[in-house]
DNA sequence: GATCTACTTGAAAGCCAGTTCAATTAGCCC
DNA sequence: GGGCTAATTGAACTGGCTTTCAAGTAGATC
């Protein structure tokens, strides 16, 4: 927090034409409690710090736009990384719980979510159409 | 793409039981379509390469969980960084969309926008509902 | 105009996340 | 078992992103 209450305290002056330091604190305690009820043990952060990489969304994107799983030597193809670069950014993503794994043989296939897929629907339809 | 076509050979060879360049040529030229209509102009992508920093995303999370818009001296108690990196912070936050400004005096509010409330929405239910 | 204010902008520095390399696991076939 | 295969894992290096510092803008008030 740190030196906020100085400006914060102008700013509360301002808007209520006259403000005391117990005003000060609500309005405090307010910013507090919403910081805590969305950040405390938050779930959703870790999905968009991954997301946040070009690689691993890409892998992502690619996964939920096919129609069915794809093998890591398929993946590849959408990335200009190494092997084992893909290999570390297929089980970030499915840590976080966007994609799965399958193994068959030597191969393992990787699919997308629901948790995927509403993300990338969501975030097309508001981005392109703005609905 | 490189070295994959002859690891992506034995997997058509295992699926197909029988397996000629041609349908090596196919499935790449399929693999290579799909990326190019999930990645050509992507206009999604900036959204979540920005919410990937946990600056950013404190600050949009916060705007969408708020009742009504902040101005900037609010919503530093967010985050622990300097005034300049919260500016910066939400300027990228603007440019793609996810929040817009408010001037008012020497105060700017900013508030968060649909894409950045519905995106959160959905990251929320998928996460912890799982629906 | 001068002097506050709140915030933004640009450039430079520092650090950490993402990549690569090397070694390892795990499955198949002989 | 030995020799393939496909993919994973761990550790170290490095480049780019995030931050900070310093200066600048824009509005308010006198």
């Amino acid at each position: 927090m740190g030196e906020t209450q100085p400006r914060i305290q102008r700013l509360l002056a301002e808007k209520l034409d006259d403000c005391c330091e117990e005003d000060v604190e609500r309005r405090l305690d307010e910013l507090q409690s919403l910081a805590g009820e969305t950040f405390d043990d938050d779930p959703v952060r870790p999905v968009f710090a991954v997301l946040g990489n070009e690689t691993r969304y890409r892998l992502a994107r690619a996964l939920a736009a096919a129609d069915d799983d794809l093998c890591v030597c398929e993946l590849e193809s959408f990335v200009d990384v190494s092997e084992s670069a893909v290999s570390h950014a297929l089980s970030d993503l499915v840590d976080v719980g966007l994609l799965t794994r399958r193994k068959e043989g030597n191969w393992r296939y990787y699919s997308s979510t629901p948790l995927a897929e509403s993300l990338f629907d969501t975030a097309e339809r508001q981005v392109v159409d703005g609905e």
